[in-house]
DNA sequence: GATGTCAATACAGATTTCTGTAATGGAGCC
DNA sequence: GGCTCCATTACAGAAATCTGTATTGACATC
């Protein structure tokens, strides 16, 4: 099993029920917390320098901002700036976010070897995460895989993401236009924008503007 | 100190954070654990009725769904029917809510001792309001006390609310005016809705409807 | 009773949205 | 070349939005 892990959890509380199940449940002793991506990320260097690398990092994505600035502001540059120095680290993701689309981007951009949703079930998925990352294997959540809404996903390409920005800023189509002309961003016709919007609404099942932004915030695409 | 705890939350390793920190910082012992809302009622009941009662209650807001359908769904839900047996209970709510009219609301409405915000500072925070309400007093979060937003926010009416959620849900004006009036709700011309939603506009700088949504969505108002 | 205030309502016109149809032009294939 | 397919663009009309002004009635104050 592991025997040196590095927790990054910025909830007090959770992070203590971390240790707490690794301690109780698989019996790792060799942990260290910290609040804040900085803090992990200089406990990894410290390591590192000292030839006793972490063997996996689990870590939270959303850090909350306080009176201490940071350089680090999200569990994702953490695991990139450690990737970037130990790239054969375990990492597992705990966080609170269950948008399949996030989840896919953190396993297929970052290579992180498992992810655990925060919830009723977590102190066994947590368990049965490190086991199974500790073989090898790489551990998705129980609600991705059973979910069949991962493969049934809306694919959105770049001109949709900024039309949905534009309009959730309350531009009209009109001024989106001219803004697309003057950035030199191809189809920037008012019909043309039209005819996108439009297949967003089939997409989405919206039936209009202000229903297709309410459903992309809830999404949490925007 | 309180000698007998029902801690109610549904994120296990939170539930597990909560009990070590309860038994290390204040050596309280006697605790009793729940995942569900329902659980929670059930275990205080029959510690009620065996006259062994609880004297403080911890829990969370939000309780996620799953295959065990629950009569509760939220600790709101939670703390009224508890309340309305045994009265004098100490109720301390633990979620990760940070906006101020509903902490505020909590405090005003259901007459809650404290509240502890899911944060970088929970321990601290957490032995502070139950050594609080302890003593009697009524323990409010840092960050509400210390934040000015509380004051100078926007009241939203139940009418604002409903018509936000409208048209969120992509109706006209003309199928809102309609559905008021078949509701009964009073002012219900589509000219008053059109000076309702004006002056939301103002309120919160819109520009036009989906501006305003996107808004108040990204505000964790709807 | 007279006055002022405020919300609800009615109405109007300019602008924007939404939904069609049709024309254009490039990419790929036979 | 001739062909289809597809995205972009143009245009047009019905519907909805947004912004004003004006009227009414309820309510409180003097």
């Amino acid at each position: 099993m592991f025997s040196k892990v590095l927790v990054a959890e910025d909830y007090e509380i959770a992070n203590q029920g971390i240790i707490k199940v690794l301690n109780d449940k698989i019996g790792i002793h060799n942990i260290e917390e910290a609040k804040y991506c900085d803090d992990a990320y200089l406990k990894f260097r410290k390591a590192h320098n000292d030839q006793e690398v972490f063997e996996l990092l689990i870590t939270d994505l959303s850090f909350r901002e306080d009176h201490k600035p940071q350089t680090r502001t999200s569990g994702i540059d953490l695991i990139k700036d450690i990737r970037s120095i130990q790239p054969d680290i375990k990492v597992i993701v705990y966080s609170q976010e269950d948008r399949p689309d996030k989840i896919n981007m953190l396993f297929e951009n970052l290579n992180i070897n498992g992810y655990v949703c925060k919830g009723q079930h977590a102190i066994q998925e947590l368990v049965a995460c490190v086991q199974g990352v500790y073989q090898g294997d790489t551990v998705w959540p129980p609600e991705i895989t059973n979910n069949s809404a991962a493969n049934t996903m809306i694919h959105l390409d770049d001109l949709d993401i900024i039309l949905l920005e534009e309009l959730s800023q309350g531009f009209t189509k009109k001024e989106i236009r001219i803004k697309l002309k003057k950035q030199n961003i191809s189809p920037n016709s008012e019909s043309a924008i039209d005819k996108r919007v439009s297949k967003l609404f089939d997409d989405f099942k919206a039936k209009n503007t202000t229903h297709l932004v309410a459903i992309v915030k809830d999404l949490g695409i925007l």
